[in-house]
DNA sequence: GCCATTTATAAGAATGATTACGATTTACAT
DNA sequence: ATGTAAATCGTAATCATTCTTATAAATGGC
């Protein structure tokens, strides 16, 4: 996922490109990580001193929702990042501390029997959690 | 984890016993499912007409250090349930509406190599979430 | 059993994340 | 250029959870 590809997927389900998008986007482009509804809200402040909360949850939301963004949470906080690029189905570990990640090939369901005709499985979530080596290092 | 073994532990550990606590772990043991904040404070003041709700969530609290409850969330709330009596490491299928839940007996970290000398890993999260037999037939 | 000490609880206020709402502004198709 | 639907703002509301302070109850030693 890049920022063009995300632009265009809003085009394409007939939502409005307004800059404050662009500018969301772009942010996760360039971290990579994930972050919470505040950092993002600190950092599109700087640029737009008096931008609403509202329309950062919205946003998040309406992204999450494309599949521009991927979601998870701890510590009581939602977090996003950019959805990875590569196409298959994987899994992250993640730096609880600065919420960069590492990509996890192996998917648990592919090789673990679970769920049977009684229990109708809808979903999964596999999440390593630790500490990056930059982390670490402070 | 049952209710003697569960006040043993808080004996133990310093804790006093109240009737409340031992209601609190009593319902656990026969629900033997997720339950939400929520949920044992509307069950517990049918006992107790005027219990705080603070006495909940601090008793959630303690029986998740203690590890006789094992914590999770979904839908933005925390939901305990009774610790596994069995003590090997395991994970679980949820059904997410009405936190039923079944052992999965693998476990992914088991296998996959995650993590290396950079990256210092301190824990992991593996659920299935779905909905159980009896939720469907509703 | 009685007292002292320590912990638990109640009641309600405070907090922090998130969502909702009405008014205004903006994007964009025509 | 204009109309309309969508996006945004500013603020209030909500929801789960935690904190605070005063009171009550449980445990251990006498």
């Amino acid at each position: 996922m890049n920022v063009s590809t995300a632009l265009r997927i809003l085009k394409e389900e007939g939502f409005k490109y307004t800059e404050k998008r662009e500018d969301l986007v772009t942010l996760f482009a360039k971290e990579k990580r994930y972050l919470s509804a505040r950092d993002v809200l600190i950092y599109m402040q700087k640029s737009y001193p008096g931008m609403s909360v509202d329309t950062i949850y919205r946003n998040l939301t309406l992204f999450k929702d494309l599949e521009i963004l991927e979601e998870t949470e701890w510590n009581g906080e939602k977090r996003y990042r950019l959805s990875c690029s590569t196409n298959h189905h994987h899994h992250h570990l993640i730096c609880l501390q600065c919420g960069r990640t590492r990509q996890i090939e192996s998917c648990p369901m592919e090789d673990i029997p679970v769920g049977d005709s009684e229990f109708k499985v809808t979903g999964h979530k596999f999440e390593v959690y630790g500490r990056c080596g930059e982390c670490q290092a402070q």
